[in-house]
RNA sequence: GUGGCCAUAGUUUAACGGUAAAACUGCGGAUUGUGGAUCCGCUAUCGAGGGUUCAACUCCCUCUGGCCACCCCA
């Protein structure tokens, strides 16, 4: 009896403490909810609920904030490609997020897993069906075709950097915004265009000291594909008994991608399979052969891949793919804390970078009927190797150092200092300061953790005097100098 | 999209069925012209919601998010 009205009376303790929290909120929601409204959005409960109180709304699944601390892997990576893209002669060029939905299903292929499940697609205000680019080259030929860029002189060279976006799961390099460094080259059918392309994604990854091996293949024409899938389902079929469940699956689904299964049962099978290779015409093959010439001249490691078949419905011909070099990756991704899992094989990592000659989409979209080829390469995938790499020699990128620190003391001192500052930061100073702290220990402080190399001292007595102090911060040794004289003074220190 | 592991202060990690410990960082302070040392103080309703229980951070369910594998891709 007892405990059951101790039991009623503490729920209703609960239930009223639970309202008398919601009020507040319930405030919050009517708000959230008239935004919403506003945003010409359904009055969808569940949105509302979702972010209850007044609650931080939790960054979306797989996208990433680059923070200060990020920042130097980017810049690294994104001047990187600049000065590589550059030099190659590609000019930048930049299309938008958003495009009409069509352009990218129309381009990529409605079979492929990217425009099926990963697309974000959804109507805008107008009605109009859009969709967020889930890669570069669907945008960069649309641009090709309507600034009329087939009457520029051939090839045309474009490279881009900036987000894509994909509803996948994440993982660890893989997340729904990325980012990637694309080149594309538009109007010739030239082996050396194909090879000049791979020559800049190697050299790029190079660059930021990431040994590579490039994959290599040729998928021929559409009609040597056709001939060869026939040929291909036709013998897994026969096989069929002795392969793997998923395979049978695949075999209707992406007969291409049986080849590449890593179960070893199927192995034996597989290794007899037709290869694509025998199936190229005459034409294609030549070329393939004469783009992995070019390699072997510019000295690029490149291994033949003839599983090697590509996601997107547009390709033609030569295909390839980059993948960090085994031999010179030590230790894989770290595996800590996993318990009882057998931390199954040596973990395939995932491709740097795609691509590939794609010579009939220009067309099929709309436009003159041109040749093109290109690469899209993974911003993030390659940030994950530099952090690896920098925390194995434990050099970290660059800290941001040097610099100095403007200290103040006294009410005349910190009006000046307001002008000083301003002045030396005109002449190219990097400057730190914190005008809102008084006590000079406590400024001392901040540039100790600034790791300044000086720090510039001005109290009364110097504001009297005309002086100013230079503190080396490492040897704790101060002069007094002429303010006049201190920009040069600076000069002299912080060039040595 | 499928499966597995996980979720405690800004960060890294404790503990326990009875209302959270520590380290580091941050901020404030130890008679306001001098730093990187020491000492003191402050900072968590234990991812969100629901359930079991006299009582849950601790058990169960759902959601959200992270990581891993598959799928796919960069």
């Amino acid at each position: 009896m007892l405990k059951k009205s101790m039991k009623k009376i503490k729920k209703t303790v609960k239930s009223v403490s639970k309202k008398r929290a919601e009020e507040p909120a319930k405030k919050n929601i009517q708000e959230e909810k008239k935004l919403i409204l506003a945003a010409g959005l359904e009055d969808d409960e569940q949105l509302v609920v979702k972010g209850p109180k007044g609650k931080l709304p939790s960054l979306l699944r797989g996208m990433k904030d680059v923070l200060p601390k990020d920042w130097p892997y980017w810049k690294k990576i994104y001047h990187t490609a600049e000065n590589i893209a550059e030099a190659y002669g590609f000019g930048y060029m930049e299309t938008p997020v958003l495009e009409e939905a069509s352009l990218f299903t129309r381009s990529i292929g409605r079979g492929t897993d990217i425009i099926e499940k990963e697309m974000y697609v959804f109507d805008d205000r107008d009605g109009t069906r859009v969709g967020m680019r889930p890669e570069f080259t669907a945008g960069a030929v649309r641009a090709y075709i309507s600034h009329g860029m087939h009457t520029l002189p051939q090839p045309v060279k474009l490279w881009s950097f900036g987000q894509l976006f994909r509803h996948d799961r994440p993982q660890a390099g893989r997340y729904r915004q990325l980012h990637q460094f694309n080149c594309e080259s538009f109007g010739a059918h030239d082996p050396a265009v194909d090879a000049e392309l791979i020559v800049v994604a190697y050299n790029f990854l190079r660059d930021l000291g990431i040994e590579t091996i490039v994959q290599m293949n040729s998928i021929g024409t559409s009609e040597d594909r056709q001939n060869y899938l026939v040929e291909l389902t036709g013998y897994l079929r026969t096989k069929r008994s002795y392969l793997c469940e998923d395979c049978k699956k695949r075999i209707t689904r992406n007969p291409l991608r049986v080849l590449d299964c890593k179960n070893e049962s199927c192995r034996p099978t597989l290794e007899e399979a037709p290869q694509i290779v025998d199936w190229l015409s005459e034409a294609s093959k030549n070329y393939f052969m004469k783009v992995l010439e070019f390699l072997d001249e510019l000295e690029v490691p490149y291994t033949l891949k003839p599983t090697l078949v590509r996601g997107l419905d547009y390709y033609t011909e030569t295909v390839f793919e980059i993948y960090e070099d085994p031999s010179t990756s030590s230790g894989q991704a770290p595996s800590a804390g996993s318990t009882g899992s057998p931390q199954a094989g040596a973990g395939q990592q995932s491709a740097l970078c795609g691509g590939g000659r794609y010579d009939l989409l220009v067309g099929e979209l709309g436009g003159p009927p041109t040749p093109a080829c290109g690469f899209a390469l993974g911003v993030e995938r390659v940030m994950t190797i530099l952090r690896r790499k920098a925390e194995e020699n434990k050099d970290k990128i660059e800290k941001e150092s040097g610099g100095v620190f403007f200290a103040h003391l006294g009410e005349q001192a910190r009006r000046r200092t307001l002008k000083m500052i301003e002045d030396l930061r005109r002449d190219g100073v990097v400057l730190h300061h914190s005008l809102g702290k008084t006590a000079l220990k406590a400024q001392l402080e901040l540039a100790n953790k600034f790791a300044v190399a000086y720090t510039l001292i001005l109290g009364q007595k110097e504001v009297q005097d005309g002086t100013i102090i230079i503190r080396d911060m490492e040897s704790g040794i101060q002069e007094i100098v002429d303010q006049k004289k201190l920009k040069s003074e600076l000069e002299k220190k912080t060039k040595i």
